[in-house]
Parts: C-alpha cells; structure tokens; sequence
DNA sequence: GGTGAAAACATAACCGC
DNA sequence: GCGGTTATGTTTTCACC
C-alpha cells in the first residue's frame, strides 16, 4: 500500500465530488503545475487507488423503471457451490449487481425491469430457478442517494 | 424520450465496461468519425439518459476494509419524518449510499469502515442513535461483482 | 518538482447527402 | 435530419532540466 500525502488526498477529495475535471484545474487548486499533477493521478491509478470511472446512467430512460434488491438464500448449501450460483446468476441480463454476503442471506443481488410485471417475469422465469435458491426477500427501490463517504 | 438505434446501443454499452473512453477511439470501434461519435454522446447527455462519470475508488486501498449492509426499519411509534431519518443518515460520513425501499425494510445503507471493530463503533454511536430506528439488520460483504445489464 | 513540445482529444463551424 | 472534413483550443503525455 502506498503513502498519501495531503495534496494526494485532496486530489481524491475533489474528484470523489467531481470526476472528469481535467489535472490542469486540479493543480491549480493544489498549487501544481498540470503535468505534475497529471503524475500524481497516474500514481494513484498504477496503486490501484484510482480504478478509472464508472458511468452514470438514468435506467429510467431507457424503459427500466423498477430496480428491487433481493436478499436470497441459499437451501442446499452443501450441495451446490457457490460459483455455480454465481455462473447462473451473471447469466442473467436483469441482474445488474451480485454481492456475496455473511449475515441473513447468502447473496444480494440487485435487478432491474422494465415495469412490475416484467420484474415478475424476471423472478418467476429466472430467480427462481437458479440452482440452489432458497428463501428470497425483496425490497422495491424507492429513491436513493449516494455520499462521498471519508478521505 | 429519444429512439436509440443500434450504433447508440454500441455506444452505450462499450461506455459501460469502461467509461472515459474517447470519442475517437469509440468512434473507430463503430465505424464512425471522432466528432459524429461525439455528436451522439452529447446528444445522450442532454437526453438525460448519459448523466457523467462517477469515480471508481478501491476502498480497501484507502484502509476501508469492511463494507456492511445495514437492513432498517423505522419504529412505528415514533411520528418521525423520513426525511429528519434521511438528514441524520447523510451526514454520516461512513454511510456510503441510502435507499429508500419497499418492503420488509425502510431503508438499506451501505457503510464501510476501516475493520470489524471500526464497524461496530459507528454502528453503535452513529447508526443505533439515528431518529426513529428500529429493527436493524446487517450483512458483511465478501464479494462484489457488476454487470451491465439490459442495454 | 518545473518547462516545453507532440500527440490526442473535445468542440464548433461548414459542407454534402 | 444524418455523417464527414476542417479548424481551434484544451488536455494528455512524454521528452528533458
């Protein structure tokens, strides 16, 4: 792991609220020169810090109206592994997210759908017959909102 | 809303796997120019369906090695605002992201912190304490994995 | 760390289909 | 409307000090 300095983490600071400002603007706020500044952004790519940027899209205008997370169970834990799950479940188009977990269930995945009855077709025809599957609790996403979290 | 036809489809979709692609190079991917390939990611962002980037940071590179997820009800006592419940949650900086579901939950957090015994610090001091909590449910994440879903 | 320069990129204007 | 070409300012990226 490699040692961050207080530029490094005020660098991170301003691209967590901002991603795609340019190391120009960002070292004039530092007080670096753009190439040196463009440096250290490589640095932290190359630590694995920094791992490129994800895209932000509106599900909402592409016809997916309904996000649910689902907790899931498995039944037969000794019989089926865990990455015959995990094969099945990424098979599936709708699941946009699979976290393995420890606690209640055994996986969260998150879904999406174009309405609630394509959720419910995506559940009977899909979910529910994934090798394994137990008990299954769903939770319909209402709004959501995402924070900066400590740097 | 707007028609996507294939080549938006293409776009969309290569973006997904790795945003901060240039326009160029998408462009040579699809067999268009640099600034009709533009065009058309500029056309997306002002449709609303393309809403920027958002960085992909590694926690655990930062000294946050634990990701929980925290299953909440409210108590139904209590005539508590959701949205005095959304205040309190967001300004806690170890809360990463706040949904607002439907179901056996009223809420679901995603909270990392530094390791277990961090964990249970901010659970205790700043999750038990949140106006109007109940029932509290957590899973610890294993593993991760994103897919791009129905484009 | 800074300076300077080359290549790539974003962005706009103009033209043809 | 669509795309292509050209042109310009900016950003990235790589020399060298």
């Amino acid at each position: 792991m490699i040692a961050l300095d207080e530029i490094d983490r005020r660098l991170l600071g301003m691209l967590v609220q901002d991603a795609g400002q340019s190391a120009g603007a960002l070292g004039r706020r530092v007080g670096l020169s753009q190439p040196a500044t463009w440096r250290r952004l490589r640095r932290l790519r190359e630590a694995g810090i920094l791992r490129g940027q994800r895209l932000r899209l509106e599900p909402g205008k592409l016809g997916f109206g309904v996000t649910v997370f689902l907790g899931v169970k498995l039944s037969r834990k000794a019989g089926v592994s865990l990455e015959a799950f995990e094969r099945a479940v990424s098979g599936i188009p709708e699941v946009q997210r699979v976290e393995h977990v420890l606690g209640l269930y055994d996986y969260r995945l998150r879904v999406i759908a174009r309405d609630l009855a394509d959720f419910e077709r995506v559940l009977r025809r899909r979910i529910m017959t994934l090798p394994g599957i137990g008990d299954v609790e769903a939770n319909v996403l209402l709004t959501e909102e995402r924070f900066p979290g400590p740097l």
